[in-house]
RNA sequence: GCAGCUGUAGCUCAGUUGGUUAGAGCGCCGGAUUGUGGAUCCGGAGGUCGUAGGUUCGACCCCUACCAGCUGUACCA
């Protein structure tokens, strides 16, 4: 059975920047998305799902007089040599599937999914080529009433997951900006790449600081490594306007309110952009999310198609990782009104509002405060074998647990030597395992084995031979109470658990 | 994409100025124990030293290119 010979052996490889996902992975993912799932249910939303491929066109990611789609994303032709892609997020699926089926849709259009999504760019730390993202969409409602209640919602679910207190949602306006790019002589299709780079430096103000913003608003910035990044090549003034609006957040959403209208005073889309982000602040003041939902004119969202509010939920907290080193989750979700996007289809605007969690970085952060139970105790009961001719005695046994509700399993592998199945049963997590040899079945009886009890006995045993012979948290029950003790024990079990503060 | 650093067993790493057959710990598999998980003891499998060239009598070691990983930076629609 050593058929090929080495060199045409294929090597198991994972593509880069992506990962196989195992049981605790994705039942600690399963249980966060459930409880995301009910606040999103509560506030009236209602899933929809679309297919992982669309045509390139509906994504809107052909290069710019080019006939090949950007490079960042997966693209393929179909038969009939139209391009596909796989989808880079979630809203110009949505927006793709709000415009088609327009009219028998109800507006205010609200609806939520999860899914993966595709990006064809340098993998790093916590960042793949795949990965999901759980987006929530409100499609046809101009008000900033649908924006506030977007924060609100993510307030909620941070606080479902037990990160309260651990995480502010911020508010900015996407007009505002557009209000002191005006007031810098910035306004005009002209100067769209320079409010390009200006909107990317403003993003990174919580890596570089104010010095590396000021640094990319103005000629440019070299790091550390010796790399020089170009700057917006904004004047002294210029860049001390951009960065006084960053800064303009202060102690109350009302201060900071006061000191945007002073700085856009002369742009009416400045105005209205401040406007909007006064009524969003006293409703969700009024609504009781101070300290949770706050105005923060430093959030700007690297994204081009925002139009009015934006908003992001960032982590406060810091975790030091098994390197030793300082992590910060920052932002764990994020989004905005994009009135645009559903209009590519449409031939005019539809206002929309949404919002986008990163599944898999909130996971990590739940795992790093311990809010999330990793610990697989979800092994099944073993059924061991103890003699080979009794294997339909024993499957029966298996046969009737499952019956009874109870995820039990048959050892499927080699009886021959008794200690490996349970040493299997101990690599699976199993709770139990049911035990019959020939002596317990002359009896009619069964032996149940404990294993997290024997596990704790374990602990303190000295010599090997007595621990056998002891055999330690096991109990004999008659043959035909086998589903009732099973289940007994189990619920016991379960109980020490939660005693445990678990 | 750009820059720096790093590639030796499944994992973490040794490996002398360039010198015979490349090592350890952990893990894995088998046995001690044909009826009991841990510990212990014994045995075993597992390597084209990232890949391809070059220098040399001789390369894991030196040189070149490529590939991959890490860190920073850019991009992230």
């Amino acid at each position: 059975m050593s058929g090929k010979a080495k060199a045409d052996k294929l090597k198991a490889r994972l593509p880069r920047g992506f990962v196989d996902r195992e049981a605790a992975e994705i039942r600690a993912t399963e249980r966060m998305l459930q409880k995301v799932r009910e606040i999103f249910e509560r506030y009236g939303f209602d899933p929809v799902e679309t297919p992982m491929i669309e045509y390139t066109d509906a994504l809107g990611k052909f290069l710019p007089d080019q006939d090949r789609p950007n490079e960042g994303v997966f693209s393929f032709t179909d038969d009939d040599e139209q391009w596909l892609s796989l989808r880079y997020d979630l809203t110009a699926p949505l927006a793709r599937h709000v415009a088609e089926n327009f009219d028998s849709l109800p507006k205010p259009y609200r609806s939520y999914r999860a899914g993966w999504v595709f990006r064809n760019e340098k993998p790093g730390p916590g960042r793949f080529r795949q990965f999901m993202q759980f987006d929530a969409d409100t499609v046809g409602a101009p008000t900033p009433a649908a924006d506030a209640e977007m924060c609100m919602m993510m307030a909620d679910t941070l606080d479902a997951l037990g990160l309260e207190g651990q995480y502010v949602v911020r508010v900015n306006n996407r007009k505002v900006l557009d209000g002191v790019m005006e007031a810098i002589g910035l306004a005009g299709a002209e100067h769209a790449g320079t409010r390009l780079v200006v909107l990317r430096a403003v993003d990174k103000l919580d890596r570089l600081g104010l010095d590396g913003v000021r640094a990319l608003l103005g000629e440019g910035r070299k790091d550390d490594s010796g790399d020089f990044t170009k700057g917006a090549g904004l004047g002294p003034d210029e860049v001390e306007t951009v960065l006084s609006f960053v800064g303009a957040k202060g102690a109350a959403a009302s201060e900071t309110i006061e000191t945007l209208k002073g700085l856009v005073s002369e742009s009416s889309i400045g105005s209205a952009g401040v406007e909007e982000l006064a009524e969003i602040a006293r409703l969700v003041g009024a609504a009781g999310y101070e300290g949770k939902v706050e105005v923060d004119p430093s959030v700007v969202r690297g994204l081009e198609y925002y139009t009015g509010p934006v908003y992001e939920a960032e982590l406060t907290f810091e975790v030091t990782n098994d390197k030793g080193q300082v992590v910060r989750f920052g932002s764990v979700a994020g989004g905005g009104r994009y009135d645009g996007l559903v209009g590519r289809f449409k031939g005019q605007d539809v206002p929309s509002t949404g919002f986008s969690i990163g599944v898999s970085r909130l996971l990590s952060a739940l795992k790093a405060t311990g809010k999330v139970n990793l610990s697989d105790e979800n092994g099944p009961v073993i059924v061991t074998v103890m003699d080979r001719a009794a294997v339909a005695d024993y499957q029966a046994m298996v046969s009737e647990l499952r019956k009874a509700g109870v995820r039990a399993e048959l050892f499927l592998g080699n009886p021959k030597q008794f200690g490996k199945q349970l040493q299997y049963a101990d690599r699976r997590n199993a709770p139990l395992a049911i035990i019959q040899g020939s002596d317990e079945r002359a009896e009619g009886v069964v032996q149940i084995k404990d294993l997290i009890e024997g596990k704790r006995l374990s602990e303190d045993i000295e010599d090997n031979a007595e621990w056998r012979a002891a055999r330690p948290a096991q109990v004999t029950v008659p043959r035909t109470d086998l589903v009732e003790a099973v289940i007994k024990i189990l619920a016991e079990q379960a109980a020490d658990r939660e005693g445990a503060g678990q």
